[in-house]
DNA sequence: TTAGGGTTAG
């Protein structure tokens, strides 16, 4: 009864608006089955829901509405715009129901991501009594229902159901099986699946290879340098197969590095490897997926990733296809290398040259370029274009938002954000807010929010760690911070990384407990880096402690001997307490070496005119203003009980 | 009808 109103209710939708448009002319001169098809096609392409319905409506009419074929693109179609109840409603309207139909509702429910629907709909079909029983089609499926899950005991139940029933035979539910397996995190049983498979074909080994890469390592960074992947991969070829579009999209961010951490990709040998055969196989990888513009953003991305920006722009400026992707994945580029202003070039490139609109990741790749180069200004007209395509509750972009406006002084904006528009908040925003205050020196709003946080139930991770003891370090709360570290340490999977230490040290240190510190050094479970000594020489310095401080150059040097830095700051040191021969020692190594330093340079933009200043540098006109206010900061300093550091105030303003 | 790949944030 229920159905038929609705379907009432849908004809006189059709009623209303049909008469005079386009598609009633067409349906009486073919075959309405046909006609129906087609504007169904059409109303998916069109992204017409209204036409959907009118369809619908019109299968009614006509009598149609056991058309299986029809049916199943009605319901694929109402799928396709969310509205899986009129899907349902769709195959409960069917008499004579089949697999084949119950496979589309099944998958409805399962790409809109109602999977306690999609595995009542597939218990349904197990017992094959009131529905038909389940097929090949319907174990791939709700395999991948599985693995989207992500829960391994569910997946491990419906593999035996697929087992069970014989249907883990076929190659295509294979594949969808060491998909589901990996996305589970349960690699050990993917890659066993894979073992097993009588007829594997490229999709199967696309989708192992792809497990066996989360298996070794973190694709952001690159691989660990064995070599057992490339050698899984060359196995691949050794049966026959050849690379798909697929395969190489997997691949190559796997060759990139991460040059914004100096870190060059051991594997870009191999990425360019690939790139040849992306040049050799073009025409028959394009047709695959039916776009350049797919790997051209995989390649724009690895080499960006590996300081091959220049080459990223070649391949970009030759993409036949740019869509959004693409030009996102150039902007990205742009930032990760330190090129800001191409990147926000391209922002406004990309509207005008190729009519696309900037989607939420364009916004969330430029921001870092306003931060670090375009200013609050910058990131002010980034954030109102979010808001005019009411993108601003977006929670990544809300993040970056966050990131922003910390970064460029703001953190009364940066709190709106994170209270008002950053409705559904993640890790990162809770993370990104702590250490905004961190950045700022705000120890007791970081404290407060950390714990807040805490409350609601967000796990802390290494990199919010690091800015709350940042925050704690800058505001001096020692204690608090140090009750953190081990909180976290006992309570939760988190164990101690360098950059942690290095705040315990910073935090110990500034605070002038240098044995403290140096115990801490002794006793912590990861290598002593340079960061470690360098915390532990600035607070000795600071606390005019010259033993620990030796100590700590000592060891920091033996670490980084080719860095002029540590020998000139140690010269400094030395000159400032007039210990010449010290001085001429060091200044001797540094020679002997063949170390020079580099001047350092700092800039600031004020009015779109960026001013840049190298040390004791004269030459800005108005050098004679700046260097008086120098003066007056240092004499301040001193007033309120603070050094500058005479050597680093000679240096400045000799 | 079924599986797999692209740009992002602390």
């Amino acid at each position: 009864m229920i159905a038929l109103l609705r379907i009432s209710s849908l004809t006189n939708i059709f009623k209303s608006t049909y008469t005079s448009s386009f598609i009633h002319n067409f349906v009486p001169t073919i075959d309405p089955s046909d006609s129906l098809l087609y504007f169904l096609l059409l109303s998916v392409e069109s992204q017409s829901l209204k036409l959907t319905q009118q369809c619908h409506a019109q299968v009614h009419r006509v009598g149609l509405s056991q058309h299986p074929l029809i049916a199943q693109k009605l319901i694929i179609s109402y799928s396709h715009f969310k509205h899986t109840d009129d899907s349902q409603l769709v195959l409960d309207t069917i008499l004579l129901k089949s697999t084949h139909l119950c496979n589309s509702l099944l998958n409805g429910f399962a790409k809109n991501g109602l999977f306690s629907k999609s595995f009542k709909l597939f218990r349904i079909m197990s017992d094959a009594t009131s529905l038909p029983p389940a097929d090949e089609f319907t174990f791939s499926i709700i395999f991948k229902a599985a693995g989207d899950i992500g829960d391994v005991l569910c997946g491990k139940m419906v593999h035996g159901s697929g087992i069970k029933n014989g249907f883990v035979l076929d190659t295509v539910v294979c594949n969808s099986l060491i998909t589901m397996y990996s996305k589970c995190g349960s690699i050990d049983n993917s890659l066993k699946v894979f073992d097993e498979m009588l007829h594997k074909n490229v999709s199967s080994w696309n989708a192992a290879i792809l497990s066996y890469a989360n298996l070794n390592s973190d694709k952001r960074n690159g691989f660990s340098d064995n070599n057992e992947l490339w050698e899984f991969v060359k196995g691949m070829q050794n049966e026959g197969l050849k690379f798909d579009a697929y395969t190489i999209s997997i691949l190559l961010p796997l060759c990139g590095g991460d040059v914004k951490n100096g870190n060059c990709s051991k594997n870009l040998g191999y990425g360019r490897e690939l790139h040849c055969y992306i040049v050799k196989y073009w025409l028959d990888l394009c047709s695959g997926s039916g776009s350049d513009a797919h790997l051209g953003c995989c390649l724009i991305d690895m080499y960006s990733k590996s300081g091959g920006v220049d080459i990223g722009r070649r391949i970009f400026d030759r993409l036949k296809n740019r869509n959004v992707f693409a030009w996102t994945a150039m902007i990205n580029g742009y930032v990760h290398c330190g090129h800001y202003n191409e990147a926000l070039c391209l922002l406004r490139e990309m509207q005008w040259r190729d009519q696309l609109e900037p989607n939420k990741v364009s916004l969330v790749s430029v921001l870092p370029a306003c931060s670090s180069f375009a200013g609050l200004t910058g990131g002010k007209q980034i954030h109102g274009f979010a808001i005019r395509r009411e993108l601003s509750h977006e929670v990544s972009l809300c993040n970056a938002l966050i990131d922003m406006y910390s970064k460029c002084g703001s953190l009364n904006n940066a709190r709106r954000v994170f209270d008002y528009d950053c409705i559904k908040k993640d890790a990162i925003s809770w993370s990104s807010m702590i250490c905004g205050y961190g950045l700022h020196g705000k120890g007791r709003e970081a404290l407060v929010l950390f714990d807040e946080m805490l409350q609601n139930g967000i796990q802390p991770d290494t990199i919010m760690v690091v800015g709350f003891l940042s925050a704690c370090c800058k505001s001096g709360l020692i204690n608090e911070g140090i009750k953190i570290y081990d909180y976290v340490l006992n309570n939760y999977d988190i164990k101690p990384t360098l950059e942690m230490c290095s705040c315990m040290v910073d935090m110990l240190g500034r605070s002038g407990q240098l044995d403290r510190a140096l115990d801490f050094i002794k006793s912590m479970p990861v290598e002593p880096g340079p960061s470690i000594w360098g915390a532990l020489v600035s607070a000795s310095a600071l606390h005019e402690n010259s033993e620990m401080r030796d100590l700590a150059y000592k060891f920091l040097i033996q670490m980084e001997p080719e860095n002029s830095s540590n020998y000139i700051s140690l010269s400094n040191q030395y000159a400032a307490s007039k210990q010449w021969d010290n001085v001429a020692e060091v200044r001797k190594a540094m020679k002997e070496r063949g170390l020079r330093k580099l001047p350092g340079c700092s800039w600031i933009t004020i009015h779109s005119v960026t001013h840049s200043f190298f040390v004791a540098d004269k030459s800005h006109p108005c050098s004679g203003m700046i260097y008086r206010m120098l003066n007056e900061l240092g004499l301040s300093m001193k007033l309120y009980g603070r050094n500058p550091g005479s050597a680093y105030m000679m240096e400045v303003l000799e």
